[in-house]
DNA sequence: GTAGGGTTAG
């Protein structure tokens, strides 16, 4: 009964039925401890575990021993850990596969991966397993030693669901989107059946990609596969739409898990709502979410906490920051520092935000003082942003978007010689400037545009595009901003340099390439310039399309004339 | 009657 409740998910009733019990055997007790640590309740597992060994004379089995090992795994409680390792020892339990399995993840994931290393090996060649190997193959990734893995992964006879997927999420956490590709394609040529694990991994993969044809495939086969119907697969489609620039996909599968709603599907779509410019929209799903009784985690509030900057609702951000704090009892991270510097600094509460990163109980990180540059570059406020980024780079001498804020700033307030100057020390440090690119994809292939490379093969055909455009929104009112252009130059060879910025560039391809009135995705890996800004929102209008343009922050919406973030980011 | 390896959010 207690393990029938656990399989349900309520942790609750299998404890009520359990204090009801007159007599408990060791069974009751082990249901009870490994429904908890199935359930990620692990730290009630480990206090299970202790009331068991004070109220009862009951000793631990093997049974026992593997769930609580494995909940000082997920905590990873290295010396406790150990303690249990020792009892086993004593009391002669090591030889069961499942102690011995549960003994190396516990070491491999908690801290002390040598010795789950020399544990395997102590293991005569016979009883090694698949198991023990993945936890082993695990424990590498987490330190990021991909090698050693993979060699495990090849090594392994009977690679399972379990070991494929370890591996694939491995170079996904690793930041090798294309290896988990690789991988995942030779798992449907010749390994077992994807399944939720996977292709929830594999969604993310498509979600870091940006793309939608991609990430619509992954959906198809998790529809074929039943997959589909699981809660993680769900909330990974809901990120991966929004990231992909589909807000109303995001929306559908939102809507059809209903009944089915945990913490992340509730924070997947707040987030993808705040990303997309939504903000109010997203406040008012997580007031519905409070008001399910739902409780929100750190990572909700990062996304209310950007709702509230998307839509410089400053008063509102305030308040739920104190909700957090105060209410919910959660402590705020540098994340949540961020965003409130973000939220203040947005709003052109410069000093405001300056003085909230003075009264941080932390010392404040490369984030802070980057987020408050960046706000006092989109207010011009340049003493403020000389002392942030100096601040800056004290944290990270080496940090290229600290001199290239400044450098613009000063350009675009016409001290020519200040900028000069700043790029000049960036190039005697060595520092590279992150360059700027867009891309968009068009049937399957990804076509990347640069600031005026032009290496592109339909490089004529895409600047006469543009030049026809530019004439035609100049007609409908377009003024060209030319104090976006953070060189020294003639206003004609400005509007020259604005013409040929690559978000532009990645739109005049786009509708060559595509049909009228298809809606035209383009990604940026910066934040979008004013110039752009302006200049999209007339495009939009000129022919007559939905133009999606993702910058390093947030998604923009324009449509005829008009963009979703309503002219503030 | 109970157990062991792998997800998803910024």
């Amino acid at each position: 009964m207690i393990s029938l409740h656990m399989q349900c998910g309520c942790a609750d009733l299998a404890l009520a039925q359990f204090k009801q019990m007159k007599e408990r055997d060791i069974v009751s007790w082990n249901s009870l401890i490994a429904g908890y640590n199935q359930h990620g309740l692990d730290m009630e597992a480990l206090t299970t575990f202790s009331c068991m060994l004070q109220d009862s004379v009951l000793q631990p089995d093997k049974f026992t021993l593997a769930s609580i090992l494995s909940a000082c795994a997920n905590l990873e409680k290295l010396e406790l850990g150990k303690q249990i390792h020792a009892h086993i020892v004593r009391a002669e339990l090591g030889t069961y596969d499942a102690v011995k399995n549960a003994l190396i993840t516990m070491y491999a994931k908690s801290g002390g991966l040598a010795i789950a290393q020399k544990i395997l090996e102590q293991c005569a060649t016979s009883d090694l397993n698949v198991i023990a190997f993945t936890a082993l193959l695990h424990g590498y990734i987490k330190l990021g030693d991909i090698m050693p893995a993979r060699q495990i992964f090849d090594s392994l006879r009977d690679r399972d669901v379990v070991a494929w997927t370890a591996m694939i999420v491995g170079y996904v956490q690793n930041g090798l989107n294309n290896d988990a590709l690789e991988l995942f394609m030779s798992m449907i040529k010749q390994g077992p059946k994807p399944n939720s694990y996977t292709l929830a991994a594999m969604l993310s993969v498509s979600s870091s990609l940006a793309s939608l044809d991609y990430g619509k495939q992954i959906h198809a086969s998790a529809m074929r596969s039943g997959e589909v119907h699981s809660v993680s697969v769900s909330n990974a489609l809901i990120s991966m739409y929004s990231k992909a620039g589909s807000i109303g996909g995001a929306r559908k599968v939102f809507n059809l898990i209903y009944f089915n709603r945990d913490t992340v599907s509730w924070t997947s779509m707040i987030i993808a709502l705040a990303q997309h410019g939504h903000g109010e929209d997203a406040i008012e799903l997580f007031e519905k979410m409070l008001s399910h009784g739902i409780k929100p985690d750190h990572i909700t509030y990062v996304g209310v906490l950007s709702a509230c900057i998307h839509v410089g609702l400053v008063e509102q951000g305030r308040s739920y920051y104190n909700l957090m704090t105060n209410v919910h009892k959660i402590e705020p991270t540098h994340s949540h520092y961020a965003c409130m510097i973000d939220l203040l600094g947005r709003a052109g509460l410069l000093q405001e935000a300056f003085n909230f990163i003075q009264s941080l109980p932390v010392e404040p990180d490369v984030i802070a003082w980057g987020s408050l540059l960046s706000c006092c570059k989109v207010h011009k406020n340049v003493d403020l942003a000389k002392d942030a980024a100096e601040r800056l780079l004290l944290i990270d001498p080496d940090n290229s978007g600290a001199y290239s804020a400044l450098a613009n700033l000063y350009s675009a307030c016409g001290r020519w010689e200040e900028a000069a100057q700043v790029r000049r020390s960036m190039k005697n440090k060595g520092v590279k400037k992150e360059q700027g690119f867009s891309w968009i994809q068009i049937q399957n292939k990804v076509h990347v545009f640069g600031v005026d490379d032009g290496v592109h093969t339909q490089k004529e055909a895409i600047y006469k595009m543009m030049e026809k455009i530019w004439k035609e929104i100049k007609n409908m009112g377009f003024v060209p901003d030319t104090d976006s252009v953070l060189h020294d130059v003639g206003e004609e060879v400005k509007e020259k340099m604005l013409k040929h910025h690559s978000e532009k560039l990645a739109i005049a391809f786009g509708l060559i390439n595509t049909p009228e009135n298809t809606t035209l995705r383009i990604m940026k890996n910066l934040r979008v310039c004013n110039d752009c800004h302006s200049a999209i929102k007339f495009i939009s209008k000129l022919v007559g399309r939905e133009i999606i343009l993702r910058d390093a922050t947030r998604f923009h919406h324009f449509k005829n004339g008009k963009c979703s973030c309503r002219d503030y980011w």
